[in-house]
DNA sequence: AGGGTAATGAGAATCTTTTGCATTTGCCTA
DNA sequence: TAGGCAAATGCAAAAGATTCTCATTACCCT
């Protein structure tokens, strides 16, 4: 199943328009393969997840792919706070963000509302949207709870 | 007036539990002063304005500031796309921004309606909000206009 | 005015991301 | 299926933003 994997994933840059070479192969799978926990990755951390491999991937070849999986839309990269980008597979709806500032957590929303009100803000104000950024930080209840 | 100026902003600094030193005094002189088109300044554009003065002030001394700053709540920070980090006064109430990706332009705007769903989010996931950023990103009409 | 402490300046260091260039690889064609 | 070429990669150097180190200076209090 992993050649079928592999397979798939083959398709998914052909029709991205990007060759398929190695290391976008494994870089789309494990982004691909990623738990709900770690849905959103650093390229820093991408890289060490594939370092453990026979043949690892240069870090400087991470953030070329990542930046042109971006521009193909099968990334997004979010500037959260922190100093480094992070970077999740674009699969389902659009969502916005909340996290945890104590221990990191990352959980996604949908809220219609909230999108409809940017679309008229950005009317009234006569600007033609191209994206936006929702995040909102907090303590999780986790967190709350244990006081540490 | 420029004294009186001087003698407003020291008492500013006081009141955050800030000693009035001539670097912070000029900064907050240079935030303050700032017009609507650049209220949101990074860290070197407020070390250029300061630049040209007889007695500049060092570019780490301005970091150092500016996260006092932040962090007395006399400024906010903003990470929006690009890398560098501006900041702004906090004078009035709390905002969100909309910005023109071609020109660079920041607009501001309230929305209750947002802010409101946003601590309904914030509830429903359990979190206890310390903060939240919104970015609209889009074209201005301006730039629509003159298409270049 | 004098002294103790916190703040500053300058440059080095750090951290993230990008770039240059020689080498390798995917892909198309004969 | 082999050959060749343009595109992609790895490595190291560069760049850009921010922080840190440490000697020197400037506030503030008495
Ligand atoms: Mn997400
Ligand atoms: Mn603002
Ligand atoms: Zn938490
Ligand atoms: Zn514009």
């Amino acid at each position: 199943m992993v050649s079928k994997q592999i397979a798939m994933t083959t398709i998914e840059l052909k029709e991205a328009g990007l060759k398929a070479t190695l290391p976008r192969l494994k870089i789309l799978e494990i982004l691909e393969s990623s738990t709900d926990a770690q849905r959103h990755m650093s390229a820093e951390e991408v890289y060490d997840l594939l370092r453990g491999q026979d043949d690892k991937i240069g870090l400087a070849t991470i953030y070329r792919v990542l930046t042109q999986f971006e521009a193909a839309g099968l990334v997004t990269r979010h500037n959260f706070e922190g100093g480094h980008a992070v970077f999740e597979l674009n699969q389902g709806e659009h969502h916005d963000h909340i996290l945890c500032v104590k221990c990191g957590r990352v959980e996604e929303f949908v809220d219609e509302t909230i999108e409809q009100r940017q679309q008229n803000i950005a009317k009234e104000h006569g600007y033609t949207i191209t994206d936006h950024s929702l995040t909102i930080y907090g303590i999780c209840g986790e967190c709350q709870a244990g006081k540490v």
